[in-house]
DNA sequence: AACCAGGCCAACCGCCCAATT
DNA sequence: CAATTGGGCGGTTGGCCTGGT
């Protein structure tokens, strides 16, 4: 229903690596009238190319805000984190790496960090990086995001948030030849979770963050107490009901990444 | 110099979903 | 309510480049 054999398939068009004047062309239209409309743009501006091509053409490598050159050692620990928490959500992580685009991390994790992923998951032994901790210090490879559940609770200054978080940056030195020590590195003692601690609160206290934690529990069917706590075990299911949020609810999902990313 | 293998990355493909008709 | 459209996403492909032999 309502799909289509590709557009690019479609006789007399062009397919392939774009030409400077073709790009020309898509820049000089999508300035004078902006994004969208993408079926109806190659035609309104003389482009032998389907429109899907030519989304995909301005969003992956003409866009002005785009950053070229090499993956940053910050970034990359941040793809790790992200991907952790994540999984293969590319337009999600690119998301929280401006001037990024999902095919662009796509591309660094399938050709570097996957491969990095993996060494550091057969030589880490009980460490696994792609591990969330839980909260009772066992280890999981489902990818649930247990580690987001310290931010509704009540007392998170004293219930040992570091050991919920979802990733351990214990091995991050060893196997990145000095790029160990990013500054981004989750915080697991001292001034760096008191500080984590003071912007949780200053969130808490915003409203936000409580509230929409809540709902998004009972959007989840997950029990919940009245402050927002989350009182049971994790479904199956309910990371990947996390992961299709919309709306109010992926403002909130949003938030728990900020959080886990300070 | 020629060949080959592997890595990288831009682009394509197929599918999905929300909005519109 | 069904059909259609538009847009977005993740997976995959294929050409180019580079390094090794």
């Amino acid at each position: 229903m309502g799909r289509t054999s590709s557009c690019c398939s479609k006789g007399g068009l062009h397919k392939g690596p774009w030409t400077a004047r073709e790009d020309a062309l898509l820049v000089n239209y999508i300035q004078q009238n902006g994004e969208g409309h993408w079926r109806a743009l190659p035609k309104k501006a003389g482009l032998l190319r389907c429109g899907k091509s030519c989304r995909l053409r301005w969003m992956n490598y003409l866009r002005p805000d785009i950053k070229r050159g090499n993956i940053t050692t910050d970034e990359d620990d941040l793809i790790i984190k992200l991907h952790s928490l994540l999984g293969n959500r590319w337009s999600l992580i690119a998301g929280r790496l401006p001037g990024r685009t999902d095919n662009e991390i796509k591309n660094y994790w399938n050709s570097h960090l996957s491969k990095r992923v993996a060494i550091t998951k057969d030589n880490a032994g009980e460490t696994k990086k792609e591990n969330i901790i839980i909260e009772n210090g066992e280890t999981s490879n489902t990818r649930k995001p247990i580690g987001i559940l310290p931010f509704c609770n009540e007392d998170n200054s004293s219930n040992g948030m570091a050991s919920r978080l979802p990733l351990s940056s214990g091995n991050q030195g060893g196997d990145n030849g000095g790029g160990g020590g990013g500054t981004d590195q989750l915080a697991v003692n001292g001034d760096e979770e008191i500080q984590k601690v003071k912007g949780m609160e200053e969130l808490e206290e915003s409203g936000d963050l409580f509230g929409g934690c809540e709902g998004m529990y009972k959007e989840l069917s997950w029990n919940c107490s009245e402050n927002g706590e989350r009182i049971d075990e994790i479904e199956d299911d309910s990371y990947q009901q996390l992961l299709n949020l919309h709306g109010e609810d992926y403002i909130q999902l949003e938030s728990f990444i900020d959080y886990f990313l300070i």
